[in-house]
DNA sequence: CACAATACTTGCGGTTCCGAACTATGTCTG
DNA sequence: CAGACATAGTTCGGAACCGCAAGTATTGTG
């Protein structure tokens, strides 16, 4: 189970390796250690509780917003996922087909598509939520309950701070060149 | 930008919707502020730094724990990046085919590989780390360094206990039960 | 009514991702 | 030293994932 380093000896071979750099190490420990924390709680939750029902990670975020939220039109579904329009086009698809999802359309703007759970959703959840809960007791037993507190606020501030002021910095940042295009993509039909 | 639904309101519907269930909140609310934190962070980074170069989050991650501990063996690599074996071995070879790592045999032990960063991919990193760092800060702005680190701090004590009481932990879950197999995944060839 | 804006879907091209099966190599043991 | 076992890496199936372009349908507007 242990790796090979551990996470404070990364942050002293980086040290070594940039000592000449100035860096700023406690920004750099915070965000790096953010993305290791949520994959190994990710890893976890999926292979103890989604794993039994065959979920994939993104699938239950999916059912969980549109759980909590009740009926939802897409757009904001795919936001508080966290993934693209296109993302949740295929997800949601994959989650019918299961007959825990249903798509609706929206009763006076004929644009919209909303997603609600079956019962068969509405049920799994019901059972499942406790168990996921169980366990982000669990991946979060080293901390005291003010310090959980403490740090989902830290983290809620830098989401708004993001949200806030996410896409301005990006413009700031490329400034007047425009985003390379991607390598991959759909490429314009007409040339 | 902003979403439909802030933070709070998230956790005041949960609230809502779950009053009757006994779950425990701070746990609930750090958890998932640690993936909407990353996912919104690794968005940030992809679409400012990475971008440019037209690597995609994973593969810088791989370049970075390369470029930090030098020539590394293929499954601390995978381990210390936080993906399977079998997703490095595509990573490394799309990083490969832009001549940014090398791919060594190991001189005594033939089961072993080993990777290493390219001059070019030195240079790469060289270049882009110090514009990474950057956004680290910026996504950090909301934090006073003594949060930075306490936060860090307390992401590392999770890890660190997973690492050591995950797997019993999951062990214990499943009981005697074995894991159902995935729906995707390779199948026995001979029949 | 023409025309712009909006919402979702579809499809492309590439990447990532897991985990089990498979291959190759090394090590242990009778 | 042969067979069993262990270990490292690759291959492969199925799904997720993005960003973009294009397509479909609907709504709002001058």
């Amino acid at each position: 189970m242990s790796g090979h380093h551990t996470i404070a000896e990364t942050e002293k071979a980086v040290q070594a390796k940039l000592g000449a750099v100035p860096l700023r190490r406690e920004q750099m420990a915070a965000v790096s250690n953010i993305h290791r924390a949520a994959t190994a709680i990710r890893q976890h939750l999926e292979n103890s509780v989604l794993r039994t029902s065959d979920l994939t990670w993104t699938g239950f975020v999916v059912l969980w917003v549109v759980w909590i939220w009740g009926e939802m039109e897409t757009r904001y579904v795919a936001e508080e996922a966290g993934i693209s329009k296109g993302t949740l086009t295929g997800v949601a698809k994959t989650l019918q087909s299961r007959g825990l999802l249903e798509r609706l359309g929206h009763p006076t703007d004929g644009r919209l598509a909303v997603l609600r759970l079956t019962p068969e959703g509405e049920e799994l959840m019901a059972d499942l939520f406790p168990k996921f809960n169980e366990e982000e007791v669990f991946v979060s037993d080293p901390l005291e309950s003010s310090e959980a507190q403490s740090l989902a606020e830290m983290l809620r501030r830098m989401v708004t701070h993001l949200e806030a002021n996410g896409e301005q910095r990006r413009l700031d940042l490329r400034g007047d060149t425009p985003l390379p295009p991607r390598r991959s993509g759909r490429r314009a039909k007409h040339g």
